[in-house]
DNA sequence: ACAAAAGTGTTAGAATTACACCCATGA
DNA sequence: TCATGGGTGTAATTCTAACACTTTTGT
């Protein structure tokens, strides 16, 4: 035990928020919602403690591993995601969060592409299920606390930052960023202002494609230009975005 | 060693970026500058690595103490600072950052009082003191990113959360508030434009003195009302402060 | 009386909000 | 031809930004 640290140490553990975005059944009764669900990813835990509870998928900090990488890592072996968007949330770090002993976990925050969705049965877990956010069900250790935190970062996030591309796939019709908007934010949005102030967004563009194989007139397609955001966002701007 | 917990452990500290203002000699020569500085606490190591070199303050988390009271007890430790804001930044997990070993380092940042900057010597520290944030010197691990982050943070929080009061005396006047934000946003406000804001942020309230023994027109003094914030907040409010 | 900062309104321009209909397409 | 969502503009309001002089007080 080298130097001055002769303390015990914490455990250091990560444990990830994915959020993913999940077009909802329209149920003819009720009508008038966004259409899209937004949904986090949970794992049935196969182990004590809170053996069969769900949880955030998540796992311990190896001493030859970055934080990031250590999230990455967890988000493979346990659900076989790729990722759109990862950024470091919060660190918890009560004392009795895990009741075996001391364990502080860096929570992440993940945004995954619906195509993405696929869940491979991971090594670890049990299996892995999607939860909408407004639904979810008693989760182990401080996990909901976690979800509430990750969300509010979310929503906050999500009106200055262009991070919600990350849930679309990488084209897209503007009802479906609206919608996108609408899910988080969970308010309704004027359509006509809505793409006013899309169009004036140099870094989101029109493609020449359009909408394939739907049952009416097909929606021109967009996509997010990463280099055209990088470059404004290098000369410093602020922007709110929604 | 318990559970499934194998692997080598990280060593987990703290540290503390902590903000203060301080009133900048305003010399005749360099005039038109907000004439207050924002100044950043640094310890001057006393042992290896970077023996000699400044550092944040901070420390080893224990075992039985959260990381905000590790920050807390840090802040004591090595300056005698009580503190007037405090907030949990970001985890800092590279692998080199410490040359001897593993680290992973919850930086906090803190905004304390002017009244309060009187330093303590600490126990572990060789001694602490003031850098204008301009004008750091070079300093020990990743610290200078660190604050670089922390300013970061500063600059875009100031602007929609009432923090800065923790900068300021109690009662104060609405001059020194807007140097506050002048000097923390690095750029001038508009005096009558920003007293027009102030004027309808119902948590900034008049009191009934006025500065004493200067030699001019005296200004009223204004207070931060806490429970008055708390109370608009919790109707959940938005707003811009600046 | 002078120096120094306190205090105070108006106006132009920009941004935001509210609001409803026609169009294109596939079934 | 019908159902479905795609696509479009204007006017009222609110917010923001630019701007300069008078007042008070202590020395």
């Amino acid at each position: 035990m080298p130097y001055s640290y002769e303390f015990e140490r914490p455990a250091l553990a990560v444990d990830c928020v994915v959020f993913g975005l999940r077009p909802s059944a329209q149920d003819s009764a009720a009508l008038s919602q966004p259409s899209s669900r937004l949904v986090v990813l949970l794992i049935e835990r196969a182990l004590q403690p809170f053996e069969g509870r769900w949880a955030l998928p998540g796992g311990f900090v190896r001493i030859d591993e970055t934080l990031d990488r250590a999230a990455e890592r967890e988000l493979v072996e346990e659900s076989g995601l790729s990722i759109a968007y990862l950024e470091q949330l919060y660190t918890f770090g009560e004392l009795k969060r895990d009741p075996r002993e001391r364990v502080v976990s860096v929570a992440y925050f993940a945004l995954v592409n619906p195509v993405e969705h696929v869940l491979a049965a991971g090594t670890d877990a049990a299996k892995a299920e999607w939860f909408d956010v407004s639904t979810l069900p008693s989760l182990a250790f401080d996990h909901g606390k976690i979800i509430e935190v990750a969300l509010e970062r979310l929503r906050s996030k999500v009106r200055y930052r262009p991070i919600g591309f990350g849930l679309l796939p990488e084209l897209f019709t503007l009802t479906q960023l609206q919608k996108m908007y609408e899910t988080i934010l969970d308010r309704p949005l004027d359509k006509r202002n809505f793409r006013k102030k899309i169009a004036s967004l140099e870094f989101v563009v029109a493609t020449e494609d359009t909408e394939r194989g739907v049952p009416r007139r097909a929606a021109r397609l967009f996509r997010f230009d990463q280099a055209a955001y990088d470059a404004l966002s290098r000369q410093g701007f602020d922007l709110e975005l929604i």
